[in-house]
Formats: C-alpha cells, structure tokens, sequence
DNA sequence: CTCCAAAGTTAGTTTTGGCTAACTATATCT
DNA sequence: AGATATAGTTAGCCAAAACTAACTTTGGAG
C-alpha cells in the first residue's frame, strides 16, 4: 500500500532522536534534539516541517513535539537496527559501549530487513551457544595478534594493510 | 605527519572505483567511473579536479586518469574495508554475493581500524573454526525460523518488529 | 503584571554533489 | 585531410542540510 519515499538518513536520525527523547519525556523540544544530534536550533526546524510534512510528527511552531502513529512505528524501526548493531559491535566483537554507539550510528541507516534478521540470529546464536563464545574468546582473539595487528598472518593477508 | 581532513564518502566512492577500474586497466576514464558509480560524466569531472587539488590523483583535462601513490593508497584501504564487509556479510550470514555487495558499499565507509581489525579476526576465526562453521549452519539458522521471520521467539523480541 | 532569558523561528548564506545542455577535444573511418 | 561520433568539459542550475544573525514567542521570577 502507501510505500512513500524512504526517508533519508539525516530525517532518520531526527526521528530516531525524537523517539528516544520521548521514552523519557511526554513532549520533544527542538533544543534537545539539537543537543542529541550536535546541530543548531536552527537547523532543527528545518526537518521537523518536513517531518511534519511527511505526516511522521506532531508539529505547531513552538509546542512540544509528538510522534505520529506511523512516526513511531519508523523511529523504532531506526532505534531497532541501532540495538542490532551495537549489539553486535559491543557483545560479539568486544568493543567499548561508547565505540560500538558511534559506529552502529552509522550502519543505522541500512534498511535491508534480510541482512538485519540474519544479524538477529547471529546474535542469539552467540548468546545461546556458550561454546562458541568461549571458542571465540580464547583462540579467535589471539588468532594473529591485537585488533588491526594481523599484518604478520597469512590468513589475514588478503584484508589487512591500511583499515 | 601529514593528517589531512578526511575524504567525503562520496569522494572515497570515486577513489574506490578509480582503484577498481586500474587493476584491469593502464588508465581509468570518466565514462567508466560515471558507469560504476552509476552518475553523469559531467559528475565525474567535478570529482577528479576535487581529488586532484588534494593529491590523490594524476589528472589532466582529455587525459586517462592514474592514482598517485596517496591515492593507491586511500583507494585500496576503501577496497579492503569493502572486502571485509562484504566477506562478513556473504561468507558468515550467508547473503548472496549481489546483496553483501549492496551493503558492504553503505558500510565502508566506517574508518575504524579497530573496528575492522576485529571483523577481519572475526572472519578468519570463522573460517579455521569448523566446528562453530557447522554450529552456525545447523543450530543458528533455524533458531527462530527464516531470516527475518524471528517474531515468535522471545530471545530475538528484544530486536524484532519492523527492520 | 511586567519584563527578561531561553527557546524557537525566519531569512539568507554556504557546502556538497548531483543534474542538463551546450561546447570542445580526440580519434577513427573513409 | 575532413567529417563525425564519442568522450570530456564547462556553465548554470537544483536540492539537501548545515550554518549565522536577527527576530518572535513563551513562560517564569520578581
């Protein structure tokens, strides 16, 4: 039915930092949002029209911001691919919670619903099999040296150098 | 030494296809890296002047384009990145080649090196491990159905609903 | 109730990276 | 050599998304 143009990442990221304001607090402000994602004020108001425009917001110039049903349903949609991938990022690959957030950051933005159920189930595949982890933990790690020290391993080779 | 600001995404995008295009040919031309990156020639010729103000390129205007040893350089660590990803993607969650190659273009960008020294000892782990192989393949892929279809397992429902 | 600071908005500019249309250079075929 | 197709470039335009500076609204303190 009504598959509108997807959203693009920058207007992602204002949804997805107006549904995390509000599991804290009934109404979103543009100060906080801009506090969030590092812009101005000014800059804000420029995408909650066309947010309001896309009918994804509750917008009235200088009233408290609220989701639209379908606004919701798309900023959880965005805050659902963050928590796969930071998940990934930070409980299988081992890295700090505040790394793994910038760089799931980034990745957010992928709509492939085939490649985030895939990582689902790895995800849970790691939580259920303890072997596995323990496997991971103790050979995988030291398998050729440090993180980004593989240069000295044949295996590697084919990846490694400048990263 | 030397630390310049980073290259856009987009930039590194023209740098990778100029990389590509050299392992088969002498020279690159504008038409072929418009073709790749899938925009118009008169795009093109705006991004060779931007890489080569910065070095990273030898251009002259009507002439084939090589890298410079910078530019070889920062083209082959966007490759590398590329094939990490991509190998993640195909190789261990099991996407077919068209679409990890999808993907891994969105996500190499992503410039930490810890971050994709870990994939690449990830990758490899995998590989050595059959065990954890075979795991994977016969435990973690019906964990809670197709991929994508994870909605009735409580372990998942943490990520699940729309992706 | 008034006044002021903070929050929000508007207008205008910048940057990046696309586009089309029209022009120029190259090279190939006869 | 000349005609011409193809490749490359230029100029001018557009859109997204940021910015600053100046203006307006709102709500709270006195």
């Amino acid at each position: 039915m009504e598959n509108l143009p997807p959203l693009s990442s920058h207007m992602e990221d204002y949804l997805e930092a107006i549904y995390f304001i509000l599991q804290n607090e009934p109404e979103a402000h543009a100060a906080k949002i801009a506090e969030r994602l590092g812009v101005r004020r000014a800059s804000v108001t420029g995408a909650l029209r066309i947010l309001a425009d896309k009918s994804l917001i509750n917008y009235q110039p200088y009233k408290g911001i609220t989701l639209t049903e379908e606004g919701r349903k798309q900023g959880e949609a965005v805050a659902k691919r963050h928590r796969i991938l930071q998940s990934f990022i930070r409980d299988i690959l081992g890295m700090e919670e505040k790394e793994a957030e910038e760089i799931a950051c980034k990745m957010e933005h992928i709509t492939n619903p085939d490649f985030m159920g895939r990582m689902v189930q790895f995800i849970t595949f790691f939580e259920k099999c303890e072997d596995v982890r323990l496997t991971w933990n103790k050979l995988g790690k030291v398998h050729c040296g440090k993180p980004g020290e593989s240069e000295n391993c044949q295996t590697c080779l084919q990846f490694t150098g400048n990263l």
